[in-house]
DNA sequence: CATATGTCCTGAGAGC
DNA sequence: TGCTCTCAGGACATAT
């Protein structure tokens, strides 16, 4: 499931394939259903093959391929899809490689980009300039999880009834938090997920906010969240390590590692499994952990 | 308008 | 052993 951090790791992962010219895609064969697709495969292998990609970019949790001639090619993991410069997990999910040319001033680097989907959920795109803005643009996307301010998060969601927990997975009110960090962040700022939007208070959005860029950017350094499932991957096939560092995600029933006195107990809000410590999260009580003030301000 | 539900898809694991 | 069932959840379409 990835989310920013382990998106974000992939984009870092394959940033080797800026200055690289796409010479071929291929589609491997393959018994399992075709990933979706836009345009067709072949329109779209029409349209990329001789085209530079100048940078690689991120939107809320796709991976943004910038070509040369201000197109973009869009790439959403979504379940279980990754981006890889070699050493897929199995060959059978490869679902598409981008041949690349690496010119002669390029230094030595990865002359493959694969897309690998395990199940196939994950989507591929091409943007003509005049699409991005109805795609990505902020109608669609809210602003991301690591530069929103506090102000702006409480602006968007102070008057929605839904508990901040399913609110914060919401990609046009925030951008890049799904179910694993969303439970991780409310932790952490001390927060109960089954809260109301409309009843938190300023520092409670603080706290949010605070902590959500704090457990994001933690969870980049340590390249992202490989659960035991095992389908994470970066760029490169190596899990990630933020797993070891999870406070609640996927640990029902253990006495929580921050208090040591409350155990962490998982229940499901819209159709997706939340796990909370009751002692650190309550609905009202001292939250201890006062972030620096600093640190609230957008950049 | 805000919110809720159904859908896609595969692989793993449980139960019989 | 091999079948059927359930579950995982990101984003989008559709329904209330």
């Amino acid at each position: 499931m990835p989310e920013l951090p382990e998106v974000e790791t992939m984009r870092r992962g394959i940033l080797g394939v800026v200055g690289t010219t796409i010479e071929s895609i291929d589609q491997p064969k393959s018994h399992l259903q075709s990933i979706d697709f836009t345009p067709s495969f072949p329109a779209l292998r029409k349209r990329l093959c001789g085209r530079t990609i100048a940078d690689v970019g991120r939107c809320g949790k796709r991976v943004l391929l910038h070509l040369d001639d201000t197109s973009i090619v869009v790439i959403e993991p979504r379940m279980a899809g990754l981006v890889l410069v070699s050493n897929p997990p199995t060959s059978l999910h490869v679902r598409v490689i981008f041949s690349l040319d690496r010119p002669a001033p390029l230094e030595t680097g990865p002359t493959e980009l694969m897309f690998w989907d395990k199940r196939g959920l994950g989507k591929v795109r091409l943007l003509a300039p005049t699409e991005v803005e109805q795609v990505l643009g902020p109608e669609k996307i809210g602003p991301d999880a690591l530069i929103i301010s506090p102000e702006t998060l409480r602006e968007r969601l102070r008057k929605s009834q839904r508990p901040i927990k399913v609110a914060l997975l919401d990609q046009k009110a925030v951008a890049g938090i799904g179910n694993l960090y969303a439970s991780e962040i409310l932790h952490r700022a001390g927060v109960d997920p089954r809260v109301s939007c409309n009843r938190l208070s300023v520092p409670q959005w603080q706290r949010i906010v605070y902590w959500t860029r704090a457990v994001l950017n933690e969870a980049i350094e340590y390249e992202g969240s490989t659960l035991s499932d095992g389908t994470y991957r970066n760029a490169l096939n190596d899990p990630g390590g933020y797993q070891n560092h999870h406070r609640v995600y996927d640990r029902g029933d253990e006495q929580c590692r921050q208090c040591h006195e409350g155990i962490i107990q998982r229940f499901v809000q819209a159709q997706r499994s939340t796990y909370f410590c009751p002692n650190c999260q309550q609905r009202r009580g001292l939250h201890p952990r006062v972030p620096d003030p600093k640190l609230y301000d957008a950049t």
